[in-house]
DNA sequence: TTGTACGCGTTATCAA
DNA sequence: TTGATAACGCGTACAA
């Protein structure tokens, strides 16, 4: 258990004072040569570790940025995590990386803790329970730079880095509209987190401008796993037959996953009964035995993105918040009838 | 940017001493209650959130644990960090990420940073290109606990959290051998790195208990990517037609991935010119055309134990070093000409 | 029940 | 070029 060696303990070892052996291995240039040599060789033989906390509860900076995910585990995030890091490597930050498990109380909880260890700036991907209430609007002011990824909280002025969910959302319905499908059932992803309301409107936005009807009972709420998909969709198949869809748009791969088991269960075909797309593409949508038609999200973007605008908000007091949008693209495989 | 609000400063405002102040927050019992009212609304009011950097310079004690991971985007690498995650959260220590990108440089200079931020405990999944130098033989006496878990570094007398690599490996080769199999490959990880070795080792095992002979031919280096798969069963491939392997036994997924792809583009088919397994049931090897035969690693469960060790280690003096196996499964499925 | 002094390891500032 | 002192925010130990 050979504790931690300090500054002072060098200086003692050589008769100087704690101050001048700190600038010496700081490369202050006011230290003699011969010194600074002694000094250095003195620290490593000894197994000096400068010691962050101290130099951060002096300098008020920890060079340290938090990290909320809502789940680990979803091929997105890890991709997204893998950008962050690209970025803060080279900016020469650590990061502390918390999971929320989907749960509001653990992503405040994971904040405030973040907060205490005095991050110098916090991403955040909200929770599938997170609602916009009182505790984010307090967050706007305390001092510490906030950059949401991909779930954000829309109109309290943080910026938002996030894939184009509508527009993205709106041209895979396009793209089944214009093969023809005319009753095009959505499973619907929470209203409450930001990606789920904004595929939706997308949807929305490509039935009406193709003078399609929305048929409330086509719109089946769902989560973003797949047992929720597998619920959703068994529900419109309990429908009667003539009211049935003959495609249906997933908020994402997963749902979409679990869509297609109640769909084989049925006993009916992709996509000849019922063709579906997707949303993400999930790393497992191209082995299918229907290969998935989906949106790719560049994760990988959006993750530097993120890191890029909070370290510029960290490091700029000028620096403005902004939205931010990457751009999706269309991943057209079988699913949806088009090979 | 309102900095952070201190216990001075409550204290002041109400007319008190920091030290009451503290003793209110931090629920002591030596305290009025009328006055812990009073600091408490204030306390809320202000925004006040303690600063773990000045606690932790005090206690010695940060609750935060750094990790140091090889990929991130590799499949398994985020099932462990959730099983990390899961026993962390609940004895409340924070997570510090860091990512070596395959680079033993990295590598070392992420566990710098987490000695100088003072980590209770480290964990380490050493990159490929590890080497087990003086570098982690000092590494073994610093006063903070280091687990390693999934890539190890044997004989120093650290702890070590693994999959039954060598016994996988056996039987994954065994099971070829038992279905007639003579002529069987290996594609080969990285013999630095302890999964890459064992494995190997199980191979060997397997072969040589059958009185099978090993063909050094067929031994094939690769790293764990699909590329190293896809040259290495190319230049297996570039062998006289007589002495192609009737098996391919991957040291791990992805490998296998590219040498089918390689095996494919030869015009061979799967299984029935050439069998092949892998090893770590990644995520893509039941939905390919033809299911991958594979060993599954348990990678939340070897995140859970790693984490549990680690934190018995840094809790309580007396916990000593040890091995921990967790066990694998043989996936059987089509590849291997099973099914 | 409350307050004062001191130390955790480091650096900024001013003096020598 | 070097050193002494104070400060970062907090908690322990002791005194009032």
């Amino acid at each position: 258990m050979s504790s931690n060696v300090t500054l002072k303990q060098i200086a003692k070892e050589l008769g100087l004072s704690a101050m001048t052996v700190s600038r010496a291995i700081n490369n202050k240039d006011n230290v003699d040569e011969k010194t600074r040599e002694r000094v250095l060789a003195k620290a490593k033989s000894m197994g000096y570790t400068p010691n962050h906390l101290a130099k951060s509860l002096v300098s008020q900076k920890t060079y340290t940025i938090g990290v909320v995910i809502p789940e680990i585990s979803h091929s997105f995030f890890p991709e997204v995590v893998r950008g962050i890091e690209e970025v803060t490597y080279e900016k020469n930050y650590q990061l502390i990386l918390t999971h929320s498990a989907e749960k509001f109380e653990r992503e405040q909880s994971a904040i405030e803790t973040l907060r205490s260890k005095r991050v110098d700036g916090i991403m955040i991907s909200c929770s599938q329970t997170t609602r916009n209430n009182s505790f984010y609007k307090n967050l706007t002011n305390i001092g510490v730079p906030i950059v949401f990824f991909d779930r954000c909280i829309d109109g309290i002025g943080l910026s938002c880095i996030t894939v184009n969910d509508k527009t993205g959302a709106k041209q895979i319905t396009q793209h089944l509209i214009n093969h023809g499908y005319k009753k095009i059932a959505h499973l619907r992803g929470p209203q409450g987190v930001s990606i789920g309301k904004k595929r939706f409107e997308g949807f929305k936005e490509a039935l009406s401008e193709a003078h399609l009807e929305l048929d409330e009972k086509l719109v089946a709420d769902t989560g973003f796993q797949e047992e929720g998909g597998y619920e959703a969709m068994k529900k419109i198949l309990e429908l009667p037959k003539e009211e049935w869809p003959d495609a249906v748009m997933a908020v994402n791969d997963p749902a979409a996953f679990g869509a297609i088991e109640a769909i084989k269960e049925a006993g009916l075909s992709i996509p000849d009964d019922i063709a579906i797309v997707g949303f993400s593409d999930d790393i497992r949508a191209e082995l299918l035995p229907v290969p998935l038609t989906t949106v790719q999200q560049p994760a990988y973007e959006v993750g530097k993105k993120a890191a890029q605008k909070l370290i510029r908000l960290v490091e700029d007091d000028e620096e403005k918040h902004e939205n931010i949008e990457v751009l999706t693209e269309l991943m057209i495989r079988s699913s949806c009838g088009c090979k």
